[in-house]
DNA sequence: AACCAGGCGCATA
DNA sequence: TATGCGCATGGT
């Protein structure tokens, strides 16, 4: 891989197993829009802009200083070998069927209060509400870019606000929960830099102290916001999955990269 | 119109 | 420990 920056772009060249759509698109972040053919445009790291892709060339269109390469690369997990450990990942026979299916899909390194506050709204709730929701969110509380974009807004901002407050969102019972986790984000008592390092079932305990958030979030929180890809979050379509295909529990092949896993089987089995 | 959604808290046994 | 129910809102 090779990247090249400068004032407007970032260019990673020959990128090896990566697709654009499919990672920005396949229900781990909620910012993404296809805004023109193969042009997708969102927020994330800070940053509103356009990505696109040409063959394994990925590029990066905003405006940006000398080291936001860094942020960008990891954002994409580039600097992870997806193609050894999708040939790991084909010894199983559905998993091999999802990646050829669906190739390219990447966990997307997102920041850890934008995944852990999608992830509390996303709770029984479907994918074109979750990103109204968040939509507002940001819109409301999140600092303007310009040209309609916003930034997430930050624990701090939010954990001052009232579940009245938030009412403009109509995400229903989940006001009160998103509350509750900005406050304990804000104040310190959850730590969420510690939840990169420290062990996973710690990391678990930690993120479960916040109301609404049960096993499911927690292993969301971690798998796309702290870049713990051996979190394995069950949700109604991974139940299935697990209770249609892997009822003796996951194969092998998925040692250390279940999250991975769960994100080709989770799309692949959405898209039947 | 009814059922369901990338669940969770709470009550009950 | 294990079920089952209600929850706000709106997509399909």
């Amino acid at each position: 891989m090779k990247t090249e920056i400068n004032k407007n772009e970032i260019i990673f060249s020959s990128v090896d197993t990566l697709s654009v759509p499919l990672s920005l698109d396949c229900g781990q972040a909620f910012r993404w829009s296809e805004k023109s053919e193969s042009v997708w445009h969102g927020v994330a790291c800070g940053k509103a802009v356009d990505i696109l892709q040409k063959d394994d060339t990925l590029i990066i269109r905003g405006t940006f200083e000398a080291d936001d390469a860094d942020r960008w690369a990891e954002y994409f997990d580039l600097n992870r070998d997806y193609g050894k450990i999708c040939e790991r990942l084909k010894a199983d026979n559905y998993l091999k069927t999802a990646i050829k299916a669906y190739p390219g899909i990447r966990i997307l390194k997102q920041e850890p209060w934008e995944a852990l506050c999608s992830f509390i709204i996303s709770q029984n709730n479907n994918i074109p509400r979750i990103k109204g929701i968040i939509e507002r969110l940001c819109a409301h509380f999140g600092e303007d870019l310009g040209n309609g974009d916003f930034s997430f807004p930050s624990a701090e901002k939010l954990a001052v606000l009232t579940v009245e407050d938030l009412a403009p969102l109509r995400s229903g019972f989940r006001a009160k929960y998103i509350i509750d986790a900005a406050q304990k984000v804000a104040n310190g008592e959850v730590d969420l830099k510690k939840l990169h390092t420290c062990d996973l079932d710690e990391a678990r305990e930690e993120l479960i102290k916040i109301k609404g958030v049960g096993a499911k979030v927690a292993e969301c929180a971690l798998l796309y916001g702290c870049g713990r890809v051996d979190a394995f979050p069950v949700d109604v379509w991974v139940r299935r999955i697990m209770s249609e295909l892997y009822p003796e529990g996951l194969p092998e092949c998925t040692q250390g990269v279940e999250g991975i896993a769960q994100q080709y089987l989770f799309h692949w089995r959405r898209n039947i």
